[in-house]
RNA sequence: CGGGGCGUAGCACAGCCUGGUAGUGCGCACGGUUUGGGACCGUGAGGCCGCAAGUUCGAAUCUUGCCGCCCCGACCA
């Protein structure tokens, strides 16, 4: 295995799946198009699962578990909806094997399902099956419902977090008895992941409306976060649906309410998923691996002995031991790698690729000085602080305000880049030349889907959002010239 | 689903054209010298050469079929 990573700059697409391989967070698995997240991986996701769960439990959610099986019955009842996944579904349609004769198995012609059951792509209908039961009067409602699951999309082509056949999320699914209500709750729902991406990921975005080609199937509208990857590119990063009273339509899920009339249920989903890992990689890493925000990374400090003798090793380790408690005392993970199966240069690659915000390095001559080597992965810069070993309250202190540091650089940076890469384009020939070398362009667009479909055809750009906040007047359509109320957010995406 | 590439040790690959003892580097095990940015020396373990059929005295190598994976496009979060 060749130490070095691809380059970024060079081929940013090999960069990025060496990272998730080489930084130990996945990799591809027998399954096609599934994927193997390894511990490592699985922690920064749980990191994250527990983040977003906090914040939907602090807006007064709570989780519940449905099937993984929706039947085919169930799926067929909302029209769009069921169009919009059809192509991409799992089904079921067996439930017993038998012995081939020759050592192996084969389906049982005679285990055949009276219906079919879909691999749940999203879980609308079967929730909203079983909210029917749940729901009869106003006082019901709302009803404010996660569930952390996996789900199945039968893509054609998959890359490691970004898009695999099989992935992990979360799915909320509300019922509220009035649309103002739901709206609202649409809203909030956006305010919770930006905040996420923007306070955890140290990842900027773009808060937006997805216009009607590229809303959710079955919703009446899809709000989005939207980010920028360091190849320009954009990544949608979570979704927030208002359904309106479709599903509860398509399922008959009707209440009574204060005047005592019969009003069908107003609805929301939103979804947040394992693609965010994918997002995390591109959003900060470079050319040494892996950067993670301070906030979601498993190991915020390692501390690595640098010694010759065993005798200096056990000199070290016992030093080191209240500073290591006094981290731990304020929360931080922390990482002591004692090991001696490889050497201190080693481990300070090693580190670096799976991104750890902080390295603690102390040697002999530490001791005798009364300093540490402090390194911090974001700058790639070290300096020498001194501590003192019995009482390294303050050292530890400053530790932590360097890992609060390194968040919210990581954050500036990400968010420079954004508007360094964002442009105003006016002109036809200025977005057919911008869009070859990337990054976000805000121009007018007159609100057709035939323009749009114009656009993607001739420039592989979508229209990642209208964005929420812009204080942009009217102006003319870049591609047709025609009115255009306020400028629109266009990138090539993920 | 189209176009390209690849399946040989845990990983990365050479060998195949021109059939004849299965190799190199990294990793792994053991021993020693080392240790402030991916150490070095020695010894050793580890292979149904993707699967199947065929040609041949003999197949990793030639032929046919199948399977799988990766990359690039169309579809999608």
């Amino acid at each position: 295995m060749s130490k070095a990573l691809p380059k970024r700059s060079e081929n940013y697409s090999e960069w990025y799946n060496e990272i998730v391989k080489r930084a130990d967070l996945a990799e591809n698995s027998a399954v096609r198009g599934c994927m193997v997240i390894k511990p490592y991986g699985f922690a920064i996701w749980e990191k994250m699962q527990r983040a977003l769960d906090d914040m939907f439990k602090a807006t007064g959610h709570q989780n519940a578990y449905f099937p993984l099986f929706v039947p085919k019955s169930f799926l067929e009842k909302e029209e769009e909806h069921a169009e919009g996944f059809a192509k991409e579904c799992a089904v079921v349609t067996h439930y017993r094997l038998k012995s081939d004769g020759s050592g192996g198995l084969e389906v049982d012609p005679n285990a055949k399902l009276e219906e079919e059951l879909i691999v749940r792509p999203t879980s609308e209908t079967v929730i909203w099956n079983a909210y029917k039961g749940w729901i009869q009067s106003w006082r019901d409602l709302p009803i404010l419902v996660n569930q952390w699951c996996n789900v199945v999309r039968w893509e054609m082509r998959t890359r490691l977090f970004l898009r695999t056949a099989e992935f992990l999320w979360q799915e909320g699914h509300t019922a509220h008895a009035t649309e103002e209500e739901a709206v609202s709750e649409t809203h909030q729902m956006l305010g919770v992941y930006a905040e996420f991406a923007e306070d955890w990921m140290s990842m900027p975005v773009v808060q937006g409306i997805k216009t009607p080609s590229e809303r959710f199937a079955g919703a009446v509208e899809t709000f989005c976060i939207e980010a920028m990857m360091q190849d320009g590119k954009a990544l949608q990063a979570g979704t927030s649906h208002f359904l309106g009273q479709n599903f509860a339509r398509s399922f008959d899920v009707q209440f009574v309410n204060k005047e005592n009339q019969l009003e069908y249920a107003w609805a929301t989903s939103w979804g947040l998923s394992t693609r965010m890992m994918g997002a995390l990689v591109m959003a900060h890493s470079d050319d040494n691996g892996l950067v993670l925000p301070p906030k979601l990374a498993p190991i915020q400090v390692v501390i690595i002995p640098i010694y010759r003798s065993p005798e200096d090793l056990a000199t070290i380790s016992e030093k080191i031991g209240p500073i290591i408690g006094e981290l731990k005392a304020q929360g931080i993970a922390v990482k002591y790698d004692d090991s001696d199966n490889q050497r201190s240069g080693w481990k300070f690659a090693e580190y670096e690729l799976r991104g750890v915000p902080v390295r603690l390095g102390i040697g002999m001559r530490d001791l005798e000085n009364g300093t540490v080597e402090v390194a911090r992965r974001d700058t790639l810069t070290k300096e020498s602080r001194a501590v003192d070993f019995e009482k390294p309250e303050e050292f530890v202190l400053g530790i932590k305000l360097l890992l609060d540091e390194i968040q919210e650089n990581i954050y500036n940076k990400a968010l420079r880049f954004r508007e360094d890469n964002t442009f105003l384009v006016d002109t036809w020939d200025e977005f057919k030349e911008q869009i070859e070398k990337g990054g976000f362009l805000m121009a007018h667009w007159d609100g057709t889907a035939e323009t749009e479909a114009k656009i993607k055809e001739e420039t592989k750009a979508t229209i990642r959002c209208i964005p929420l906040i812009s204080d942009e007047m009217a102006g003319k359509c870049v591609y047709s010239g025609k009115d255009s109320p306020k400028r629109v957010l266009f990138a090539r995406a993920y």
